[in-house]
DNA sequence: GCGGATCAC
DNA sequence: TATGGTGATCCGC
């Protein structure tokens, strides 16, 4: 257990090693040697500035760890552990009793995509040692993941391990194209998929199944197979009742293989018991270390110190982590809808920069590609964020809120990003960056009561068939977003916004364009870290030792389960009471004759009536029909640093 | 509402 | 020489 505390047989701590080798450590096709790897990584880049922060994070979580010990240690002590462990016991048979069973949920996952799909554009590629990026790497072939190189690593780094690297930048629209090709397979399985990313996508297989009398592994293996021949890429996918475990088994055949997890609880138990918590989405590095500095590293252990966990449950979420342990998760699979979105942001990363004017001038620069996506894909918003990171890599925010919608035109993001920064100069900034929340859709004036709307428009204009771009409101799904990925660490790599669809091609190049990782800056190094200058305001949150940690600076800790991870089943067909955002009449029925309820009412034309109405009220939020996507999320919390 | 922090991709 | 960008969420003020 506690590996922190031992001494170090080198400089570099092994956590520190941990972290300098970069978050996707843990995937698929790794190097013969991590150790050996990581040294490499360490030794090229020791002494930098992001050297140094890693250091200082590295620091202020052993710290902190410390400290979640030693309130550990006073919490136990004098307590009826056996008493806590048969109380948690029994919460562990309520929601075993509410486990769901009856959905078939697939995680399909492209294989190594970008740089499958270079390969596709020049053959010679195959087998080769390359990776797809510049400045920094977006994805690696399996052969260079043999070597440690991984996406996120900078180039440089990469080309120590192995300098014969060849490297191909980015051509992201070829990517998307792809990816549009392969989601509209995916469709062919379950027209209500849900794109996560460029290349990954949850499935409900289930009707399929049935109508076609096919067990779930025929039909992924056909699905794989489909995909194959269609456009010669391949795609892992994990096969499981909900779609945490889906996606843990999408992993496990990888590359070019699926995996099935039996649909029986002993047999979900049993796998869980060995997986390192690692693998659970929504644990990262951090909480890693967090959880295993208590004896947590697979789920199983999750049990074993559940007395800790429920003493614990405010820094580690006690109730997530059973449900981990447990295997049970959201079964819930829909498309990404628009209204979803909380945020818009635009942000960019340079050589330091300490002369005002000079920095003024990025700011300028972000503002017009904000204001430019803006426009795009239609927002307001009411809060306006701006973003720095000092040329030590430290970040820092400040927001403002207006009572009204803001204004997107570049002049007046900059204006607002511009009183926010002047008060915190002067600093040596290596990035600006601008968001907007407190989202409008102005697109779709249903503010009020996005969700069904929204559902319902989007199948209404699947069915006929957009080809429009823009205006006509309803635009399904306008790719904008999604979630959004980027530069993937993991294997893979990054995003892009709106595969989805059919539907309109030039707003979807737009979008692509924007994924550019810029990596841009010909770093000179600062001379002098001028480090000194500090954004000015900084709220020490220290007085934050919101329990009774002893000393300095940092509160709190650790892990919380968040509300989220939809304990229970819910397969769908449930009767509840449910409010129709056109109509406004509460209702007693399940969700499909409630979304038919809204296609009622919508199509009497009270889509006007419900726009004047909602543009009135900005507040109301969206009704949810089922548990949102986005798994956990809530571990570890910690205070400021230094 | 604000700011720090973690995570996914 | 040299370590992305977008979005979400949670926590403690």
């Amino acid at each position: 257990m506690d590996s922190n505390s031992a001494p170090r047989p080198t400089q570099t701590s092994d956590s520190l090693l941990h972290r300098l080798a970069g978050p996707s450590t843990t995937k698929a096709g790794l190097a013969n040697d991590q150790t050996d790897i990581n040294r490499v990584i360490a030794d090229a880049s020791k002494g930098s500035k992001f050297y140094e922060n890693e250091k200082r994070k590295d620091k202020d979580l052993t710290e902190k760890i410390n400290r979640i010990l030693q309130q550990r240690d006073e919490a136990r002590r004098g307590v009826d552990i056996a008493q806590i462990e048969h109380n948690v016991d029994q919460v562990i048979s309520k929601m075993e009793a509410q486990r769901d069973l009856t959905q078939i949920i697939v995680h399909v996952d492209m294989d190594a995509f970008y740089a499958n799909v270079e390969i596709l554009d020049d053959p010679s590629l195959k087998g080769t040692i390359f990776a797809v990026g510049g400045g920094v790497l977006t994805t690696a072939s399996y052969e260079a993941r043999k070597h440690g190189i991984r996406s996120g690593m900078p180039e440089y780094i990469a080309k120590k391990l192995y300098p014969n690297l060849k490297v191909i930048r980015c051509n992201i629209p070829r990517y998307a194209e792809m990816s549009k090709k392969v989601m509209s397979i995916f469709r062919r399985y379950d027209p209500n998929m849900l794109a996560a990313s460029v290349d990954e996508g949850y499935l409900n297989i289930t009707q399929y199944c049935e109508d076609r009398l096919q067990t779930a592994d025929e039909v992924v293996q056909e699905m794989r197979r489909t995909v194959e021949e269609e456009t010669n890429l391949t795609v892992s996918a994990g096969i499981a009742p909900n779609k945490m475990l889906a996606k843990i088994c999408s992993d496990r055949n990888k590359p070019n293989g699926q995996f099935k997890l039996d649909f029986d609880a002993t047999t979900i138990k049993a796998f869980m018991h060995d997986l390192s918590i690692r693998k659970v989405p929504g644990i990262g590095r951090v909480n890693e270390r967090l959880l295993e500095s208590i004896g947590i590293k697979t789920c199983g252990d999750i049990y074993t110190h559940r007395a800790t966990l429920s003493l614990m449950d405010k820094q580690f979420g006690l109730h997530y982590l059973l449900q981990t342990y447990l295997g049970i998760a959201s079964n819930h699979v829909e498309p990404y809808h628009r209204e979803e979105r909380k945020s818009i942001g635009a942000e960019r990363t340079f050589s330091a920069i300490g002369d005002k004017d000079k920095l003024f001038k990025k700011l300028e620069e972000v503002a017009a590609e904000l204001e430019d996506d803006m426009e795009r894909h239609g927002w307001t918003g009411k809060t306006v964020t701006l973003k720095y990171k000092l040329d030590t890599y430290q970040v820092y925010t400040r927001a403002k809120s207006f009572d009204r919608w803001i204004s997107t035109k570049k002049e007046d993001l900059f204006a607002i990003g511009k009183e926010l920064l002047l008060p915190e100069l002067p600093l040596r900034l290596r990035l600006i960056g601008l968001r907007v929340t407190k989202l409008k859709d102005l697109r779709e004036n249903a503010d009020a009561k996005p969700g069904s709307i929204k559902r319902f428009l989007e199948s209404a204009s699947e069915s006929t068939s957009p080809r429009k771009k823009r205006k006509l409101d309803v635009d399904v799904n306008d790719g904008d977003n999604e979630d959004s990925p980027k530069l993937s660490q993991d294997g893979f790599e990054v995003s892009m916004p709106g595969y989805d669809d059919d539907e309109d091609e030039a707003n979807l190049e737009d979008d692509i364009e924007e994924l550019e990782i810029s990596t841009e800056g010909k770093p000179r190094s600062s001379s002098k870290p001028s480090s000194s200058s500090k954004p000015s305001s900084s709220k020490p949150t220290s007085l934050a030792s919101s329990f009774r940690i002893t000393s300095s600076s940092k509160p709190n800790s650790a892990i919380k389960p968040t509300s989220r991870s939809t304990p229970a089943p819910k397969p769908e067909s449930e009767v509840q009471s449910q409010t129709c955002p056109i109509c406004s009449k509460t209702l007693q029925m399940d969700n499909t004759a409630f979304n038919a309820h809204i296609d009622f009412c919508l199509s009497k034309g009270a889509i006007r009536e419900a726009q004047a109405e909602s543009s009135a009220s900005i507040n109301s939020k969206p009704i949810r029909l089922e548990p949102r996507k986005h798994p956990p999320k809530k571990v570890a919390r910690r205070g400021k640093s230094r």
